[in-house]
DNA sequence: ATATTGCAAATTGGATCCAATATAAAATAG
DNA sequence: CTATTTTATATTGGATCCAATTTGCAATAT
């Protein structure tokens, strides 16, 4: 006899969740640079012992999240100005690249998704939901490269600078600006035009960079 | 009154001293693919007790180096093929990049401390030691650009391959290619030329990619 | 009043113990 | 004898307890 196989194991385990909740929490902004990271305090709000937050702090710190220093605790890291714009750099090094990789495998379905979310993105009006958008907007069409490391890296990458991107789309026309150079992106995939999809990425990048500059002051 | 001051704080916690030294096992080859790591013979070897060692098996999987099954416990894991690949061509996005924006840089002393490296690598017969001047050298050069994320980064797409570079060292010619490339990348730098340096660079690592290839098959 | 010292509370790092699950071996049914 | 079930052992995940260290505050001296 089969039975259809129902997946038991998707229950996490504590320092998963904790570890998830926490990196959310801080992508999001919701825990701001510099904030303490309590042991006791996290265990008590997730109803366990401070063994799972240990490891969910380490692997934080291993991301490069958190800082923690022996004894003293662990705090959110920050980024200065220089450290955000290298980053920026990095993206605008990679994400040409595994795009235009991606390009030539584009399903319907891919092309489809990236659409439905760049329409949510344009009409949503609420900007906790723009980041997360954005981010599926670009990571639906990079998948189709089924470059995992690569993919895994730049997801690194922007989870480090989601909470000062997420500034940006509210400040000055950050929305409507990212909103139209999506649809450009997404025009050139639609039309088979790798370059032309991997400039148009990198200058999306390199505009956020610049603008991030201009509001640095206003950013912190 | 003014004394020397000395570091106490050194003395590094029992979970770093582990995960430092599982992951220079992993990388070196001494823990092979897929060998799992029992928490218990790991926490008797360090005289420690299973929580370090679990903090460290959770950062080293954040770190891709090891995979864990709930309740089955971690495994070294390897590369495939493709994936050793896929890291060959993030390296030749990255580093000739930041080779180039090092160059203007880089100091008499970092050329001489990469020469240094270089020289060691040459006349090294101890296979063992070659991996670890390589990346010296590389590393070196590197981190006159001063972009930290980007270091980190190439750090641990090294960490992945580190294996199977040491491998293709040993293997064939890679030696004396190695070095004669180690050789032109250091001449490139030394006249500030970084367009040059760049491009030296990014052959050397696809050079190693396309010699892993076809080595692949007496690899694993 | 200010600076220094001593002490107590808070906090982290690690050890030991218990529960949940998986794996291997033994027992049993056909 | 083979396949299934049951049991025992090994292993991981988590809770609780203890030690090491930091930090804030009071006590003391100048």
């Amino acid at each position: 006899m089969k039975l259809k196989s129902v997946d038991i194991s998707k229950t996490a385990s504590a320092s998963s969740i904790v570890f998830e909740a926490l990196r959310k929490a801080i992508i999001e902004g919701d825990l701001t640079e510099g904030e303490p990271l309590r042991q006791d305090e996290i265990a008590r709000l997730f109803n366990t012992s401070r063994i799972p937050v240990r490891e969910a702090i380490s692997r934080l710190e291993e991301q490069g999240l958190v800082k923690t220093q022996r004894y003293k605790g662990a705090v959110v890291s920050g980024l200065s100005a220089t450290e955000a714009e290298e980053i920026f750099d990095f993206r605008a090094l990679i994400e040409p690249e595994v795009i235009r990789r991606a390009v030539p495998q584009m399903s319907p379905e891919t092309l489809e998704k990236a659409r439905a979310s760049w329409a949510a993105f344009s009409q949503s009006s609420d900007p906790m939901t723009w980041g997360d958008l954005n981010r599926d907007f670009h990571s639906t069409l990079y998948q189709a490269s089924g470059l995992q490391y690569h993919l895994d890296v730049i997801d690194n990458a922007m989870d480090r600078i989601d909470r000062y991107l997420r500034a940006q789309l509210v400040l000055s026309n950050g929305m409507e600006r990212a909103n139209e150079e999506h649809m450009e992106i997404w025009e050139a995939c639609m039309n088979g035009n790798a370059d032309l999809a991997a400039e148009r990425t990198r200058r999306h990048i390199t505009g956020a960079r610049e603008s991030l500059i201009q509001n640095i002051h206003s950013l912190r």
